[in-house]
RNA sequence: UGACCCAUGGUGUAAUUGGCAACACGUCUGAUUUUGGUUCAGAAGAGUCCAGGUUCGAGCCCUGGUGGGUCAACCA
């Protein structure tokens, strides 16, 4: 007989990160630390590339019984605010992770920074420098030419010393002066020609205020931070890869034993039809293309939740996609099939018309309400039962009725007979138009014997329709979303802007849909599957008078796709 | 005329570290179904960028190509 099946269990794939760590906890590195971080700069929200980030970082440390840290990289004032600081906090969260009491701030280390700036500058290995930008810029060479060493490299250090203390003090104006390292001007790697460590910028910090106007680089201070803070991975995307010779360098300035960060790159996340970048994104809001940060149908974090998608969603979508050093492309419809696959565990089952065709059922008693049983959600049968009322007037989809329907549509129509979900068989008995020919109405009669859904004589239908009373009814806006973009790769056209390929119909509101009363309580954030639909949460616009859905999700749709064709 | 990185079905990842290429999404059949959902059964689709080499044996190792990406912000 059977030997015992291992228990399935929510496996997290080995990437090539985990392999790196097991590889040095096997070599006993670290003393089996790990340690982690997510250093997101506070400039703009979080989109679910960070959130690939956010799973691997907090996920390995997890994996390996480690921990991470939060913290923001906020070296350049004139881009950072509080408000992106909260919104990222809150992201996290949501998604599922804590970062204990360990949230710092690159600022958090002004002083330490600036201590070791002027450890390097008394060893010989920065100085000031006074030109401007664009000489300095100049000087730099190209990636297939060296550099030419600036004028002001061979300043003694009492010199430095003192212009950098000057610097501090606020005697010099933006741009004039900045402290470089003293590295390398031919080194074939950019990133080591002298790069610059401090400039001048009389931009009061969300932080530290006044106190500084001189701010460190990224690159002077992201290694650093690594090493006061204990981080033994430090985990980036690819454009990093040839930061990393710089990263080394600082470390190796400022070690004082074996324990040292070690940089990983990994490929950021791409995704079809859509941008993934915070200037990029930022454009999209200032310019009004939509409607904050926050739009259903921005990849942001704060976009998806709002537009439905559950924080494990989006775990389980991180987890599928995996971790490598392929700069690739990911199908959306990936991100949709998690989300998808969630919900339908998940979801409350109510019906709602979004399209609404009103139907008279001649032959039902006026006045009449009967309390119909309907299953909430059949995926999880503890989820329970609940009542919906039927009555002589209801509403069904629009698309549900044809007047002449082609084969295989088995829906309504002129004559036929189809079960409304939960409730009766009904046949088609007359269309009512207007002047313009446009269908206003529908008389049906019912069978009295099919109450449920099945007839006692085993007759069969073929359809079954989804409908919400006309009088006992919660109305509703509805949003639907589709692709904000037309083309899969809007980046991927030189010389076109990404926002040439916009999708003009990527918002649709429908303003008098009908659901049924079971909703008329929820809250913003709430998630329904409409029948036969698809997934549709409450929107943060919601009022308990005037309810708003967005459609997170549509659920697969064979005919429709047959008919695409 | 540089440095660094990457290359496996349509897409994304695997392959016990050298042993007859697996999984997920997508696509297509069929079954079940009071959601044209879910579920279930099945199919098609790559011979691993190319050329050499090492080896009994290479997607994994070596060499050389090709293609793609990143780097020349006082951004991160």
């Amino acid at each position: 007989m059977s030997e015992k099946i291992p228990e399935k269990e929510p496996v997290v794939k080995k990437n090539f990160i985990h392999q790196i760590v097991e590889e040095e906890l096997n070599a006993g590195k670290n003393d089996g630390r790990v340690h982690t971080r997510f250093p997101p700069e506070p400039n703009g929200y979080l989109h679910i590339g960070h959130a690939k980030s956010i799973c691997l970082n907090f996920g390995t440390a997890q994996k390996y019984n480690g921990l991470t840290n939060l913290r923001f990289d906020d070296t350049n004032p004139s881009k950072e605010e509080t408000e992106y600081v909260d919104s990222i906090k809150e992201d996290v969260h949501w998604l599922g992770f804590d970062w204990g009491d360990r949230e710092f701030f690159a600022s958090d280390y002004f002083d330490k920074l600036y201590e070791f700036a002027t450890k390097l500058i008394k060893e010989g290995k920065a100085y000031v420098d006074d030109q401007d930008a664009e000489t300095i810029s100049s000087q730099k060479g190209t990636p297939t030419r060296p550099g030419l060493e600036s004028p002001h490299r061979q300043r003694s250090v009492e010199e430095n010393l003192d212009l950098f203390v000057r610097m501090r003090d606020g005697e010099f104006s933006d741009g004039e002066k900045v402290l470089r390292a003293k590295i390398d001007m031919a080194s074939p790697n950019m990133h080591m020609r002298d790069p610059i460590l401090y400039r001048i910028m009389k931009t009061p910090h969300h932080r530290t205020g006044d106190k500084w106007c001189i701010y460190p680089m990224y690159d002077f201070a992201h290694g650093q931070c690594d090493y006061w803070e204990g981080i033994t991975h430090s985990i980036c995307t690819l454009e990093f890869e040839v930061h990393r010779p710089l990263y080394n360098w600082f470390i190796d300035q400022l070690k004082t034993d074996e324990y040292r960060p070690r940089q990983i790159e990994f490929a950021r996340l791409n995704l079809t039809y859509t941008v993934m970048s915070k200037r990029k994104l930022l454009e999209l809001v200032k310019d009004k293309h939509v409607s904050g940060w926050d739009d259903p149908r921005m990849p942001t974090v704060s976009g998806l939740r709002r537009r439905g998608y559950t924080p494990e969603s989006i775990r389980n979508f991180a987890e599928r996609i995996g971790v490598t050093k392929v700069d690739g492309m990911i199908d959306v419809a990936l991100l949709e099939h998690s989300v998808r696959e969630d919900l339908n565990k998940k979801a409350q089952r109510v019906m709602g018309v979004l399209n609404p065709l009103k139907v008279v059922i001649t032959n039902y008693p006026e006045g009449q309400v009967e309390e119909m049983d309907a299953i909430n959600n059949p995926e999880n049968p503890e989820a329970g039962k609940r009542k919906v009322p039927f009555t002589r007037e209801i509403y069904i989809e629009r698309e549900d009725f044809m007047e002449e329907p082609p084969r295989k549509f088995f829906r309504l129509g002129p004559g036929r007979e189809v079960r409304l979900r939960y409730a009766y068989f009904v046949t088609c008995t007359d269309v009512v138009k207007d002047e313009q020919g446009e269908i206003v109405e529908l008389h049906c009669t019912y069978d009295p014997a099919s109450r449920g859904g099945n007839s006692p004589d085993g007759r069969k239908v073929k359809g079954t329709l989804h409908w919400v009373s006309a009088t006992e009814n919660v109305e509703a806006e509805v949003r639907l979303y589709d692709r904000l973009f037309l083309d899969e790769d809007p980046n991927g056209h030189k010389d076109r802007d990404f926002k040439e390929f916009m999708n003009p119909n990527s918002l649709t509101v429908l303003d008098k849909c009908y659901i049924e009363p079971f909703v008329k309580d929820s809250k913003a954030l709430d998630s329904f599957q409409f029948e036969r639909l698809g997934y549709f949460n409450v929107d943060s616009d919601s009022k308990a008078d005037k309810l708003v859905f967005n459609r997170t999700a549509q659920l697969r749709d064979n005919w429709a796709k047959k008919q695409g064709k």
